[in-house]
DNA sequence: GTGTATATCTCGGGG
DNA sequence: CCCCGAGGTATACAC
């Protein structure tokens, strides 16, 4: 990893256009090949930036980076204030937990507590619109079909509605419930779910975790 | 700022909880409050971080950054390779070009290019669920609601339809006809548009620019 | 590879 | 404040 703090000018051009006039900054070459300029603003977004695969060549002050795409930042380098290199290693990367992922997993495991009698058909159900992240069927047999999000708003409603509306043309599960399933669901997301039919639950993280599969109670 | 390497463990509790194992890495403390962690992977993303506004405090060689909102990030540094502080003074910021504001700009003053003798009524015309890009007349008086992005995808068609339904109850506007319009379509989106009734139409940017507003051809 | 959904999304604008 | 939409979104994952 290469820090570089110095004043200079920057020009992008690529998906859009982007000039930075000039002024001191940070700019980061990391081992994979990125570059990132930052200012001691914006939290941690860079002003610029590109990403690998991408060429740096370097001569008279100006450092241009290319992609094989047609992308291209260019650098005047107009005063050095510092120039280091520090050999970081591989990381171990990050470990997360709390994602939807795990939600969905969570979910999966205990259906049954989202009520009606509901048991697991198939996660990640396919349709050619995308998957469905539960196809379950309820104690009558019915198909329900189940969109998991951590915060729950229109567009994921209108996700589970698109997937509704597509196994509803297979015989064999027509015609489906929708529930939405989220640890927070907003209002306006409430309000258009119940307006087109689809059941909203929402649902504690800490509870689904804490609890042992038996003696779930979500509501 | 300031410009930490060590090596360092990390954990974040907050939004979701994530680990770092023992490495040795970068971190970057900016004058706005912010602080990023990075390895020398994952392009111009850090490992974790914190926005402001936090606190950091410092204490035998671990340093803790709260939020407010009861985030907080806990950073062990178990040897510093180097620590170093610069000053880089305010930025002047980002001069963009190319983005769908623009976009709408170039499209909003000659929206009688986009056919069907349109006239502009507004741009950003509000609804209760968000503002419409724009929305015209057409020749026969009857109201077309244009979303514009820069690529049209699925969600964007959904969007539109949504503003449609919702305008649809205005009578003085009902029934709205529907025109997206894109740089770029994506086919799954043109297809879902035509089963809805929307009309899809490409633009192109360069000619948008390019072109004077006299003597404009989009198809 | 394309297409779809997620993200500690972040960021900015409007009510 | 929240809500909404854009992003050079980036990234993972399924087909």
């Amino acid at each position: 990893m290469r820090l570089l703090v110095a004043q200079c000018s920057v020009a992008y051009e690529g998906r859009l256009g982007a000039r930075l006039a000039p002024a001191v900054r940070l700019v980061v070459f990391k081992a994979d090949g990125s570059v990132a300029i930052h200012s001691d603003a914006k939290a941690y977004k860079p002003l610029n930036w590109m990403n690998p695969p991408c060429t740096v060549t370097e001569a008279d002050g100006q450092i241009t980076v290319a992609t094989p795409k047609g992308e291209r930042l260019v650098i005047e380098v107009h005063e050095v204030v510092s120039d280091q290199r520090f050999d970081l290693g591989d990381d171990p990367g990050l470990e997360k937990d709390g994602v939807e992922a795990e939600l969905q997993q969570l979910i999966a495991a205990r259906v049954e507590a989202l009520g009606s009698g509901l048991r697991l058909v198939r996660r990640e159900y396919p349709t050619d619109l995308g998957p469905v992240d539960l196809l379950c069927r309820d104690a009558d047999g019915n198909a329900v079909v189940v969109e998991i999000k951590r915060v729950g708003e229109i567009a994921g409603v209108e996700q589970l509605l698109r997937y509704q509306e597509r196994l509803d043309r297979d015989g064999t599960l027509a015609p489906t419930r929708g529930l939405f399933v989220a640890t927070r669901i907003k209002p306006q997301a409430r309000v258009f779910a119940e307006s087109r039919g689809v059941a909203c639950l929402e649902v504690d993280l800490e509870e689904l975790r804490g609890t042992a599969p038996p003696d779930l109670r979500l509501f």
